[in-house]
DNA sequence: TATTGTTATACTCTATAACTATA
DNA sequence: TATAGTTATAGAGTATAACAATA
């Protein structure tokens, strides 16, 4: 039944990139699959965090912090809307352009962070040792300096 | 109330969670969309090295080990078996399972590994130090333990 | 009746292309 | 003509519910 794959790279000693990239995707899934409160999805999250980071930024911008393409921030900033977690005003200046805001009720939310998704994290967190969230603090550094490369 | 934390603990000093989930969030989106040369979609690999690492596999057992639910499996395999990647056949005992292996034209593609998203991390981690290099290692072994919790 | 897997359906996330409005 | 943004459309990824086949 089980062959093993004997001396071969990939098993013994995998390459980073791969290792990470498994990693990655498999964390992430776990991530989004933890919605049962489900008022905000994760991508809504990350663009709800960039506004609370940065400030009031326009649909341009947010798409390009996020690194996504123009149409797809469209539709996250028309959800986030639609949950009146941000808020959007024309541009004082180019009428092309507006202003997107974090609301009060987005501020509350992002604050609160107490969604079904993040207990699950932090559960899991938890059970690690502090030597291990230490590192995962500084791998978290790391990778989103990656991924905003 | 959970008062844990000091007034501002999101931008000040953001939660281990809300930090890795971020970064995780957006190195998967950055990864995802490095597939220029696509024959092979990342949750299909994904699914592809489990076979390569555990060997041959149940649809079954493999959504279990990807935390993924069967109909999602199917598909994955159903893509695999197109591209000639993994073959499946009866089970010998079990007329309602079957057994799903990677072919020799997956195994080689999963040795080979030169795809196009493959090489974007490969660059990134590239233009990292040695030290952080080592840190991202170990960190991707705790986040896939996690994930597979 | 319980288990394994597939089919049907739907929703999220994201992209590219085409369009509108403004500069 | 160039830029900012939206609409239209499509494909990947995933889920739940309903079904069929086998145990």
């Amino acid at each position: 039944m089980a062959e093993t794959a004997p001396s071969d790279p990939f098993q013994a000693e995998p390459a980073l990139a791969s290792r990470l990239r498994l990693a990655v995707v498999r964390l992430n899934r776990r991530l989004r699959a933890q919605r049962t409160d489900s008022t905000v999805t994760l991508t809504q999250m990350s663009a709800l965090s960039c506004l609370y980071k940065f400030g009031p930024l326009t649909p341009g911008e947010l798409a390009a912090k996020e690194r996504v393409q123009p149409p797809s921030m469209t539709r996250v900033i028309a959800a986030l809307e639609e949950h009146g977690l941000a808020s959007r005003r024309p541009h004082p200046s180019d009428g092309r352009q507006a202003i997107v805001s974090i609301t009060d009720a987005g501020l509350e939310f992002v604050r609160a962070e107490v969604t079904a998704r993040e207990r699950w994290l932090d559960h899991r967190l938890a059970e690690l040792t502090d030597a291990e969230r230490e590192l995962l603090a500084r791998a978290a550094e790391v990778i989103d300096r990656m991924a905003g490369t």
